[in-house]
DNA sequence: AACAAATATGCAACCTTTTGCATAAAGGCG
DNA sequence: CGCCTTTATGCAAAAGGTTGCATATTTGTT
């Protein structure tokens, strides 16, 4: 049920709509939980029912009206029992990994390719990240304690990233000396 | 439809049986796509069903016979197509990092040790890792070319693991700051 | 008035994955 | 013989996630 606990953490200091939500997962927790819009209206209806979230409708001019979640104490609670709970290690799924399991002559100028493309989309995600840390991040020592968790996870996806490049890097290296060969 | 690719990938220079598979899974492919028994029985029988995979029954002595699965023309077609098509990148989904924008001063130790955990379970894995590296892939200029696809793939699991023990840590330390003060 | 874009919410079908259970053959141990 | 372990295969229900479609409001543009 890691989702349902994904949304309220993102509901622990402001109360936002599904769309909203939808929106701010994009850029942060998305990056660590992702979720579609039509998942997160889901779930935020079950989190309503439970209990856990409450909701009020909002009406808003210039736009359509939205309906705003926000943590009740027993969403909070059930929350930090989570946090309490084992932790699952989820198992890397990654398709190009197991399409270099298929390397030939055929197929490693594609392959080559679709490493670079990834290489592309990890700078892209890695100037998006280093934007946030620089803004939001950079006096690390004086962040609330919160805060400092979520430094923390933004600093695995800067690391991860940037690992990532070096490892794309060598792997055009090794390829391009297999297709002129 | 991966999962089906990467059991055809596990089968590509040896004839399998759903039980040999499901424990190759654990050493190899299964590092960058896992699947449980219950999911590779089943999808290899989909595959027979499509024509991808041809299965005959063979005799043990001293077991229980097993059913040997084998890649047809038409399941290494599709595998190679499988390769050239479009490759969908799998967010990472970890909930230690959603946990870590939980952190307060109730359960900052808890999730110390929870990143002492995971650190030490990389440690295990790594491990694994390069014992198989200097078993199998030490000579890497000479390795057949679809082996030095799968070295690629190990190189990655090794720096991402290398560089993740290094954010832990990096994570242990601050969040040791956070504990004493 | 027609149309596009952003905001806002949702249904339903399908596919994938997890979980728990079930079965059976063969060998080793007490 | 009874019991445990390894090898070997499978069913079925539930949970989780993806895909495609559907709808409505408001503002701004042509």
């Amino acid at each position: 049920m890691a989702l349902a606990h994904a949304i309220m953490t993102a509901l622990i200091e402001d109360d936002l709509s599904g769309y909203e939500l939808s929106r701010d997962f994009e850029t942060s927790l998305g990056f660590f939980w992702n979720a579609s819009h039509q998942q997160i209206y889901q779930e935020l209806r079950k989190l309503a029912e439970k209990g856990w979230l409450n909701k009020r409708e909002v009406n808003q001019s210039g736009k359509p009206n939205k309906i705003v979640y926000g943590l009740t104490m027993a969403g909070r609670d059930a929350l930090q029992a989570w946090v309490f709970g084992t932790t699952r290690t989820q198992a890397a799924k990654d398709e190009l990994l197991v399409k270099l399991y298929n390397l030939d002559a055929t197929n490693v100028s594609h392959l080559a390719t679709e490493i670079s493309r990834r290489r592309e989309d990890m700078m892209k995600l890695l100037y998006l990240y280093e934007t946030i840390r620089r803004r939001h991040y950079a006096d690390t020592a004086n962040l609330p304690v919160r805060r400092k968790g979520v430094y923390l996870a933004l600093a695995y996806g800067i690391s991860q990233g940037e690992h990532f490049l070096a490892w794309c890097d060598q792997a055009l290296e090794l390829l391009a000396g297999v297709e002129s060969a």
